[in-house]
DNA sequence: GTATCTCGGATATCTGACATCCACGTTATA
DNA sequence: TATAACGTGGATGTCAGATATCCGAGATAC
């Protein structure tokens, strides 16, 4: 019951893509926030071929966000790293054993699923409302205003 | 991103032992369930040091509830199994990378911690507010009404 | 046209969950 | 008291999935 800790480096590159309009290198993402290049890239072609990201190959190529940051929710990147399947999985135990049920009766969910999917879906409708945008105006609040701008500094400086 | 199973055991478990008034041993459930008894006999401990369970060593011990099904939450059962560690660990990457922040911005959780915590803060309270008397009503109401009388039947007998 | 920079998928390693077993202490029964 | 049944805790093996890395295909700038 652990999250990937990918899904934290991808909020963080898209929060910081936000703040440029120019595309960035995976390379640069993973200098900055000193993790291993090579995986971090794995993670943004997952990003990529959830429609969150754009890349665009070549010289000065990298990864752009391809809607603005208010319309890109936590949760869009959790499904994207994370996978959509749901957190509980059932192993139809009904079936199995001396009392097993009859196949007619196991046509739809049972009551344990019934109570994990809906606390999945509370769980998920809590990551639906808070966006890239929301995200990036905290997290500049909490550093007094200063992180965004170093972020778009260090963007346009050689890194 | 993936719960234990042995947490659908333990619900099982506990919704089977709401029904008996004598302790029932690792062995007989898990043949109730058709699931290995060796493996469950270790999440049955997990039970009973959260204080779930109480059981009874000897000839005719076993594991009994310590509460009435109504004073359990699913909640209770599934920190049990899986631990009451959150889903999200933050990995502290602000403090690393050229543009690490001081240690004195980084007293309290961050924006993203803060979105997670409030998200699985939203799953735990959907999950506290089940309990195994309510699974118990819901499974039986699915088998219009023959499953707890079924697994009483069982229990009486010898398996 | 070519050199270079980028993504993309394929590959290797490693952790933690899953599953099992056995020796031990405890308890009810004969 | 002797015995059988049961939970407890640790040690062990196995395996899927996460973690981490590499090199080739393709596009762009010069
Ligand atoms: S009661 Fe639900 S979770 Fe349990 S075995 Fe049946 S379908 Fe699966
Ligand atoms: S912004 Fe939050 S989640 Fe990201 S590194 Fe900082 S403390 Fe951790």
């Amino acid at each position: 019951m652990k999250l990937s800790n990918g899904v934290e480096w991808a909020l963080h590159c898209c929060v910081t893509l936000g703040q440029s309009q120019n595309p960035v290198s995976a390379a640069r993402l993973a200098k900055l926030h000193g993790i291993p290049p090579a995986y971090l890239a794995k993670h943004l072609q997952a990003l990529s071929q959830a429609g969150i990201l754009h890349s665009t190959p070549g010289p000065v190529g990298g990864y752009a966000l391809t809607r603005p940051p208010a319309r890109i929710s936590a949760l869009d990147v959790v499904r994207a790293i994370d996978g959509p399947e749901p957190t509980f999985r059932c192993t139809e135990i009904r079936k199995r054993g001396p009392l097993a049920l009859p196949p007619e009766e196991c046509m739809n969910a049972c009551a344990v699923s019934r109570a994990m999917a809906t606390a999945d879906a509370a769980w998920r409708a809590a990551l639906e409302g808070v966006t890239i945008a929301d995200l990036t105006q905290d997290i500049d609040a909490d550093s007094s205003g200063t992180a965004m701008s170093g972020v778009r500094e260090w963007l346009a400086g050689a890194g």
